[in-house]
DNA sequence: TTTATTAATGTCTTAGTGACACTTTTAATA
DNA sequence: TATTAAAAGTGTCACTAAGACATTAATAAA
C-alpha cells in the first residue's frame, strides 16, 4: 500500500472579459496565508463532499468570489510542483473561462476584493504563487482559439452585433481583423442567429446576433493571420 | 482551516504507436485491486516524495510499467469524480504520449502484463475505471494535432521517409493525404532535416529525414481536410 | 537492357482569408 | 425637408496553402 499522503489539489480560474478595448483578468485578494494580501487568481480547494468534479469545484469558486457564472469554461492544464506554494508540492488544475462585462460588473464593483485587471497592467502587479505564468498560458490559450474559433462572442453580452465581435476580437489578438472574414465565419459557423431587433450605436443600425441555443464551438479549418 | 481530505491524485498515460498500418494504444494489466486482472492505462499515484510535477510521475510510469521514454509528451486533461474509482473521490491528470515501435517492442514483448492494443480492437476490450473514456478523448487529440501538426514524426524511427510518415498520418486519422502536401509541410515546417543517406526499401531509395535537434513543434495555419 | 514500382516534381484547381472599393442605412445637422 | 457623414454591410479580386493528378526520376529485379 501507498505511505504517502495526497498532494494538495486546488483548482484556479482565469476569467477573462473585454471591456473598453482591454482584455481583462478577474483577480481576487487573498484573505488568508500564504500570500495573505496578494491579488490572485480565483480558486481554492476541491472539497470531494461538495464538488461532484474539478469542473463543479472551480464553477463553485467562481460563484463564491466573484458571484458569475461563466458563459464558457474549459480546462486549461494542471499545474503542480513542490516550489510553487510554500506549504509544499502542490497541484491545481487551472480553468480557463470566458464571460461579458456587463454580466458581472454591479457585483464586482461593489466587492472590494475582486478586480477586474487588464492584462498590460498584469505585467507590474505581482501575483500569488506561479499564478502570474498561470495566467500567461491562458491568455495564450485564449488568442490561439481566437484565431480558430468565435470563442471571443462568450465575452459579449447574449445579445451582439458583428462590430461588437469584431472589436472584441481584435483586442484579444491586438490586430486589426477584416469584418468581413468575420461575417463569413458567423455565417459558416452557424453557430449564430439574427434576432429581428437593431443595435442603434451610432448612424446606420446594426443587426444584433445571438448565440444558437444548445449550439456547440465550431473549430475553422484555418487561422485567422496572424 | 479546512476539514476534509485531499482527493487520490493518479496520473494515467495513453501511450500511442502506429505498427504494420495499425494504431495501437499500451496496455498494461492492474496486478492489484481494484479491477485486479483488468487491462487499464498506464498510470499511478503521484509520489511528491519522488516526483517533482505530475508530468515527472507520467514519466516515471511509462518506464516502471514499459520500459521506455517517449518521443513525445503532452498533458491531455484531468478526469475527475466521485465515481471512477471504488475506492472514492478520485482525480487523474491524463498525459498523451507518443513513441516509434521499435524503440518499445524488445522491451514490451517480454512483458506479459503490457501490450500493445490496436484502436479496433479496444471497443471489444473491457477497461478499468474511465480508462476507455481517456483513451477516446486522447485518440481525437491525436487526430486533430495530426491535422495541423507533424505530431505523428514522433511516432517513428529517429530516421524516417516521406514514404513512412505518410503511411502513419493515414493510419493514425484513417484517410488518405497527399504525399506532395506532406513534403510541402516537411519543407515549410522547418523542422527536419535530410540526412545524407537513403532508405531501400523497395524500389527507388527514399530521402530519409530526421528531427532538427531541440527543434520546437510547428502548427500550421490550415488543417488537412477531412 | 528492359521493366515495374516507388520516389519525387510540376502545375492546375479549389477554398477560405485579406484587401479594399462600393453601396446602404440612418442619426444628426443645416 | 434635404443634406451629410459615419457606420453597416456587399462585391469582387488577390493571395496562399492544400488537393488532384499527370509526369519525370531512380533503381532493384528480371
Amino acid at each position: 500500500m501507498r505511505s504517502y499522503e495526497n498532494p494538495m489539489l486546488t483548482i484556479d480560474n482565469v476569467l477573462f472579459t473585454v471591456h473598453e478595448n482591454a482584455l481583462k483578468v478577474l483577480l481576487v485578494k487573498r484573505s488568508i496565508a500564504p500570500c495573505k494580501g496578494m491579488w490572485s487568481l480565483p480558486g481554492g480547494f476541491v472539497d470531494p463532499k461538495v464538488d461532484a468534479s474539478t469542473e463543479d469545484t472551480a464553477k463553485r469558486k467562481l460563484l463564491e468570489k466573484s458571484g458569475v457564472q461563466p458563459n464558457y469554461l474549459e480546462q486549461l492544464e494542471v499545474f503542480s510542483g513542490p516550489n510553487r506554494d510554500p506549504r509544499g508540492f502542490s497541484v491545481t488544475v487551472v480553468y480557463f473561462a470566458l464571460i461579458g462585462y456587463q454580466q458581472t460588473s454591479i457585483h464586482i464593483d461593489t466587492v472590494n476584493d475582486a478586480e477586474w485587471i487588464s492584462i498590460e497592467d498584469l505585467e507590474n502587479i505581482d501575483l500569488a504563487f506561479d499564478h502570474k505564468d498561470i495566467a500567461k498560458v491562458a491568455l495564450q490559450r485564449l488568442r490561439q482559439k481566437t484565431l480558430y474559433s468565435m470563442v471571443p462572442a462568450f465575452c459579449l453580452p447574449s445579445l451582439f452585433t458583428i462590430s461588437q465581435l469584431k472589436q472584441v476580437i481584435e483586442t484579444i489578438i491586438g490586430k486589426s481583423v477584416q469584418r468581413k472574414s468575420l461575417m463569413r465565419r458567423v455565417e459558416a459557423s452557424d453557430m449564430f442567429e439574427e434576432v429581428d431587433e437593431k443595435a442603434v450605436t451610432g448612424k446606420r443600425q446594426a443587426q444584433l446576433y445571438k448565440l444558437k441555443p444548445g449550439v456547440n464551438i465550431v473549430n475553422f479549418e484555418r487561422n485567422l493571420s496572424v
